[in-house]
DNA sequence: GTCTATAATGCGATAGAC
DNA sequence: GTCTATCGCATTATAGAC
């Protein structure tokens, strides 16, 4: 492995663990084993190299979206979505990096993120018109919107779940979300007939 | 106000604006105007600033579940919170901490944060139960499991606002979720007679 | 490309006078 | 309680030889 690839490596590793402002170039360096001189000639500032690990971490998460776009049931892939092994108490690569200012505030550091959660959006809201179409939720339920909420409870899911050293909320969250999702599907008692 | 609290104060505030990693002693001095020597009279490390700061904020923060609490129609109070202002691209003054490695790793500092939510999750769950009980809510549905749901839907609501730099997208997450509550009402259609 | 040396600035605190 | 002075170390590079 190069050592620029191995610098970026590194540096997605601990952009996920540490965040931005809390990994310096030396961690970089003593992690990987990469020297002074090789590291700034690839990267000229700690920023470039952070650009270039979101970018990596990025292409990392947005493969598990292949859930949600995959064929079959559209309902059936919501809930392998939503029930997929994640590891909690490690949270999101990429939601993560919201709560740096130094990258929140960096319209390059931030545009990955936003890109990626637009095309994790668009997704969500396909396979959501789809169910709905489906006769799997009920008609009139707005997929952009659903597709906002399901993205917040995996968002904030890990929230929860660091917050209380446990990954049992995340997964009751998902789990709420699929239980109002099945009570959201269309009635299926007849009416009386007038 | 004394300078012990001025302190406080800010603390609280640049927590909730850049984190724990990304404040130093020397921006609270600066912001709140109070000396080198007055600072370490009254919190000896940043972290005992910080731990003050913290339960600051979330004593700051939970009074906002006195919605969830009062008395009046359940599924009215679930609506009224879910909808509350609040200012997106903020994000939670008590969640952003989950999100530095010194907070999370540091049992002391993360225990508030843990309390927090712990009590969060109690208001929800008792709301939740009377809505359930009050026939607004299919029964079946578990309020404590949807207590997480929903307490993570507006902290991931958080997340994609900042990602958008837009506070859109949290509005549409509680809005999608408060459409899902509808649709998980009991159905009002009476079954053929048998 | 990689190495070692150097440096300005900031961080997180300590010391001791008033 | 508040002030000023000082400190050792980390951060984020830069310089220039190999």
């Amino acid at each position: 492995m190069s050592s620029r690839d191995l610098l970026v490596e590194t540096m997605s590793q601990l952009l996920w663990e540490r965040g931005y402002a809390d990994t310096s170039p030396r961690d970089v360096r003593q992690r990987s084993g990469v020297g002074q001189g090789s590291m700034y000639h690839h990267f000229p500032t700690k920023r470039d190299l952070a650009l270039a690990a979101l970018e990596r971490n990025v292409a990392d998460a947005l493969p598990a979206t292949s859930d949600l776009d995959g064929p079959g049931d559209p309902l059936a892939r919501i809930e392998a979505y939503l029930t997929r092994e994640r590891d909690a108490l490690k949270g999101c690569k990429v939601g993560r990096m919201t709560q740096d200012p130094q990258v929140r505030e960096d319209p390059v550091l931030l545009a990955p993120v936003a890109r990626a959660f637009a095309q994790t959006h668009a997704s969500w809201t396909s396979v959501l018109r789809e169910a709905i179409a489906a006769g799997q939720l009920q008609d009139g339920l707005d997929p952009e919107r659903l597709a906002r909420t399901l993205m917040s409870v995996i968002q904030g899911g890990y929230v929860l779940a660091i917050a209380q050293q446990d990954p049992a909320p995340f997964e009751q969250a998902c789990a709420g979300a699929i239980d109002l999702l099945h009570a959201a599907a269309p009635s299926t008692t007849i009416p009386r007939r007038p």
